[in-house]
DNA sequence: CGATCAGATGTTAGTGACTAACATTGGAGC
DNA sequence: GCTCCAATGTTAGTCACTAACATCTGATCG
C-alpha cells in the first residue's frame, strides 16, 4: 500500500471550514452564548456528532489560531544579550508585524467576539497558556532561568491580550499600532525600531 | 418593620463554608474533573439546588478572592511619577506582601489545585480579568490613559499569575520570593526595596 | 468495472453542569 | 402558638460533550 486510501479528500476540510463560517456567523449574529452547537452543525450541513469531531470544544471552532511556532521562531531569533523580558516582547511584536495580511479579517471578527463574551475569553486564556509556553521555551533555549522565562512570557502575554482586547472593542486604531504599543511600553527599549528577526 | 426576619441566621454561611471545604477535599483527592457537584452537595450535606445558589459555577466554590479592592488601594496609593506599569507591580507586590497569614493555608491549597488543571485554570483567568479591572482603573484614576493602564495592568497580571502557578506546582520556595521576584523582573524598580503604601 | 478498505458522517444513549417554577421547612419575632 | 421569610428541596428541562455502533462515500486495486 503506497499512497493508501485517503477517503473524500477535502471533504472534512470543507466541513470544517462550513462550521467556522456559520459559527462565526451565527455568534456574530446571536451572540456566542445564545449560539448551540446544534445550530452551527444543522448551518453547515452536519450533524452535532461531527461538529465534535472537528472540534473539541464549542469554543475552538472559533478559536483558530497557527501562529505559535512562528512566534516561537522570532522569539528565539531575539539578541541574546538582552533580558529575557525584552526578547519575548520583541520577539512577539516581530511576529504580528509579519503576519499574512488575508488572515487579518477573520481574525479581527474572532477577536471582536471574543472581547464581547466573557465565556469566549476565558477559553481564550486557555490558547493564550501555550502561546505563553512557546514563548517561554523559546526564552529557555536562548539561556534563562525557567522562571524568568515564565514570568517574561507571561507579562508579554498580558500586554498582548490587553492590546488584542482593546482592538476587538474599537474599530479606530489598527492592530499593529496598539501591539506595537503594548509590548512598547513592557520593554521600552522597543520604542524606536521594533527589533525584527533577520 | 425594623430589623425584619434575618431567617436562619448563619445557617446559610455555614453551609457555604461546607460547600467549599467538600470541594477542596474532593478536589484534592480526585481531580477537579472527576468531581461531580452532585459529590461536592451530598458531602456537604445539601442538595445540588443548593450549590448552586451559594455559587454559580461549580469553579466558583475554589475560587474566592476577595482582595481586589485591597490591591486597587495599594495600587492607587503608589507614587504618582513612576510610570504606570511600575505602580501596578509596585501596589501587587505591596498588596501580597501584606496577606494575612491565616488566609494563605487554604490559598495554597486552592492555588495548588488551579495549577494542576487546565478547567480551573481557564476560570481564573475570569477573576484574574476583575483584578487586571481593578488595577488598571487605579492607575486610570492616578493620571493614565485607559489604554496605558490597561496594558500595564495586563503585563503586571501576567507576571504575577506566572508566580502563583510556579508557586503551585512546586512547594520549595515560598510565595512572597516567587511573587517578589517576578514583580521586579517586570518593574526593575522594584528590585532594592519593595514600595509599601504608608 | 466491481470489490474493498478507510475515513467521514449518522444514530442512539448517556453524563454532568446549569436553570426555572413551584413546594416545603425551620427559625426569629410577635 | 402564629406568622413570615429566608434557606432548602423537588422536578423537569436545556445544552455541552462522550462513547459504542452503524452507514455511507469515494479512491484504489485487481
Amino acid at each position: 500500500m503506497l499512497v493508501t486510501n485517503i477517503g473524500a479528500v477535502g471533504r472534512a476540510e470543507h466541513t470544517r471550514a462550513a462550521l467556522q463560517s456559520a459559527a462565526l456567523d451565527l455568534c456574530e449574529r446571536q451572540g456566542y452564548d445564545a449560539t448551540t452547537v446544534e445550530q452551527i452543525a444543522a448551518t453547515a450541513g452536519v450533524t452535532q456528532m461531527t461538529f465534535f469531531r472537528h472540534f473539541p470544544t464549542k469554543a475552538a471552532v472559533l478559536m483558530e489560531d497557527p501562529y505559535d511556532p512562528f512566534i516561537g521562531e522570532l522569539v528565539a531569533a531575539q539578541p541574546a544579550d538582552l533580558p529575557a523580558l525584552d526578547r519575548a516582547c520583541g520577539g512577539v511584536a516581530a511576529a504580528w508585524a509579519l503576519l499574512p495580511a488575508p488572515d487579518r479579517d477573520d481574525t479581527w471578527r474572532r477577536v471582536r467576539l471574543v472581547a464581547g463574551s466573557t465565556t469566549l475569553r476565558a477559553h481564550m486564556w486557555e490558547n493564550t497558556e501555550q502561546t505563553q509556553h512557546v514563548v517561554a521555551q523559546a526564552l529557555t533555549r536562548a539561556g534563562a532561568s525557567a522562571y524568568e522565562a515564565q514570568v517574561a512570557a507571561g507579562a508579554c502575554m498580558g500586554a498582548l491580550m490587553a492590546a488584542l482586547l482593546e482592538w476587538g472593542r474599537r474599530d479606530d486604531v489598527g492592530l499593529d499600532t496598539l501591539v506595537t504599543g503594548a509590548l512598547a511600553q513592557v520593554s521600552p527599549r522597543l520604542g524606536a525600531a521594533t527589533q525584527v528577526a533577520p
